[in-house]
DNA sequence: TTGAAAGCGCTAACAT
DNA sequence: ATGTTAGCGCTTTCAA
């Protein structure tokens, strides 16, 4: 922080409060000479605004606050990219807080980006969260002063605009496809058992074989929790104990560790096993066999809680919505009739 | 921002100097009992601090920027994740910054930046710049008043400290291991032309050769732009016009994007064509034919700008430096002897 | 052991 | 057309 309007003041010989005013374009009463000469001076001294002032004073910050579990996660990487493009031309910035998926620190970062005074907080919960909890989230957003927006990973009670895919519809399209295929023992790899998202999946799971009149597997929930290993691993058990001959992954990620673990042991997708995966990650179409999945327009969810952090900011009074995206189901070569 | 000190101050009938004295640990002169007045009045108020108002008086703010071409890049987003773990444990937060690799970004970033009073900026300069570009960055970093650290992209005209990954080395490495395979005719998709990193892969890739006394390919550099989509379309053009048996791309994207040519084509790898790459993102050892390439440790050269960040921060007389990262060739199935 | 006062850099009512 | 003043929330001498 080097030059302050005081200088500027100084070396024209008017006082802050003129200078302030013609840097801000507030210039209407201001005589033009005085204007290009206040202009010319702090273009001279490389004056720029200190921002923690004008955030004090005008107790506003342009900046908002991003936490996610993980950004080296394609998911919220992309969800990222989404939200600054659409800040940037907003003037605004974010401030990113990872959370390695652990709801203390989605609870602690909430307090300090709060305490750096953004204007309002974009939120993908960790995955893992108990009751506990979820009164937390539910108390400090519920009596939040500044807007919290969740997106992709959310819960119904809170008072808080979400954005999120229709994942029920989602488990629907992958699982119906599998259906239509000729799989009747289908099985799931979901993510951690009490996130809404596997909650949702699964229903969708389910509702495509109701919908198909087909009876469910004695056995097709298969805990994983949205890494690769998960998947790997979730696929060795799914080999040992079932007959399974297509598997719905939650997520690209576990798709990709049960590709793996297919590998390794011989098999061949499609023709073993039928993999569809949830996501649509840059890499799904790059693999050995390009992975038929479920788009998730994560790029376009990110821009779209950006506009609605937006709009909260300057209309508190919103009523809170719910935005739903719908998901597309991405057919490539992981999926064929069972043999 | 809700409640403030003068808040507690008044319910406890105290001093706003003796409640912030208490809240931040100076407690030495404070009696017992109105210690802990003020510790259980701040809990009951939810008190938390207005870090724009300390950021204002104490001159520092206790974030850093980072500025990057693209967060959804695997590289940038380890990156960021090295570099906001090591933060987050000396209670410090980033402001990000997409610049979607446009120079005038970053340089209009850092502004804004430093606006933002960030302690430091870690700055990975977009690739595509030129000489104009070099002397506005150059002028910058050069009178900049908080430390600069420039990581994976640098140029050694600047006052500033830089880390990066021994291009030169790892091109060596991977150039030297086609040769000893038999390779003669190698060629390179390159990344933009005048970025550093392109040249200096450049010359280890000629190193490499005036090493192992091959003559050079008459045809060898074939231009990307870091992109997938280039890696396929050098790939094109390379079929077409040499007779190379292996390609070194100068990253795994690019790789990515020849792969897809090559399938296409139906050519094999690494019977028809060795590749190389060079970054070792997630998902190129689950690529159909897992990917040769040379490692580059992101999250840990995130991590050590940050520290050297805070470092330059703490101590600003501090040399500047220049910290290399030796590079490491992962062989995997991509690359075979010539046929 | 505690408090008063000044000031960080800025904005905005309210003079002049 | 321009300046005075107060104050945003906090820290930090200095005084009591």
């Amino acid at each position: 922080m080097r030059v302050t309007l005081k200088d500027i003041a100084r070396e024209t010989n008017l006082s802050v409060t003129t200078v302030s005013l013609v840097l801000n374009q507030k210039e209407c009463r201001v005589s033009d000479s005085t204007r290009s000469l206040i202009l010319k001076t702090a273009e001279k001294l490389h004056y720029y605004p200190n921002q923690l002032a004008v955030g004090l004073v005008k107790q506003e910050t342009k900046t908002i606050g991003l936490i996610i579990p993980d950004i080296s996660n394609h998911f919220f990487a992309n969800l990222a990219l989404g939200i600054d493009d659409e800040m940037l031309k907003h003037d605004r910035n974010i401030i990113l807080s990872n959370t390695n998926d652990r709801p203390e620190r989605d609870l602690k970062s909430i307090q300090v980006l709060k305490s750096r005074g953004v204007d309002a907080i974009i939120l993908a919960m960790a995955s893992n969260v108990d009751q506990t909890h979820i009164r937390s989230y539910k108390y400090i957003i519920d009596t939040s002063p500044i807007p919290i927006i969740t997106v992709d990973r959310c819960n119904p009670a809170f008072n808080c605009s979400a954005l999120k895919l229709n994942n029920k519809k989602g488990a629907y399209n992958a699982v119906s496809y599998l259906l239509s295929l000729g799989h009747k023992n289908i099985v799931c790899i979901t993510g951690p058992a009490n996130s809404d998202s596997t909650q949702e999946r699964l229903a969708g799971y389910e509702w495509a074989y109701r919908d198909a009149g087909v009876s469910l597997p004695e056995k097709y929930v298969f805990h994983g929790d949205y890494l690769k290993q998960s998947g790997n691993e979730a696929m060795k058990q799914i080999l040992q104990e079932t007959k399974a001959t297509a598997v719905f992954a939650f997520n690209d990620l576990m798709a990709l560790g049960a590709y793996h673990c297919l590998r390794q042991e011989g098999l061949s997708i499609p023709e073993d096993m039928s993999i569809v995966g949830f996501d649509n990650i840059d890499f799904s179409d790059m693999l050995e066999v390009p992975l038929t999945t479920v788009n998730q327009p994560t790029y376009e969810i990110g821009r779209e809680a950006a506009k609605r952090a937006l709009l909260e900011i300057t209309s508190p009074e919103a009523e809170k919505q719910t935005i739903s995206f719908e998901p597309h189901l991405i057919i490539r070569k992981s999926t064929a009739k069972p043999r």
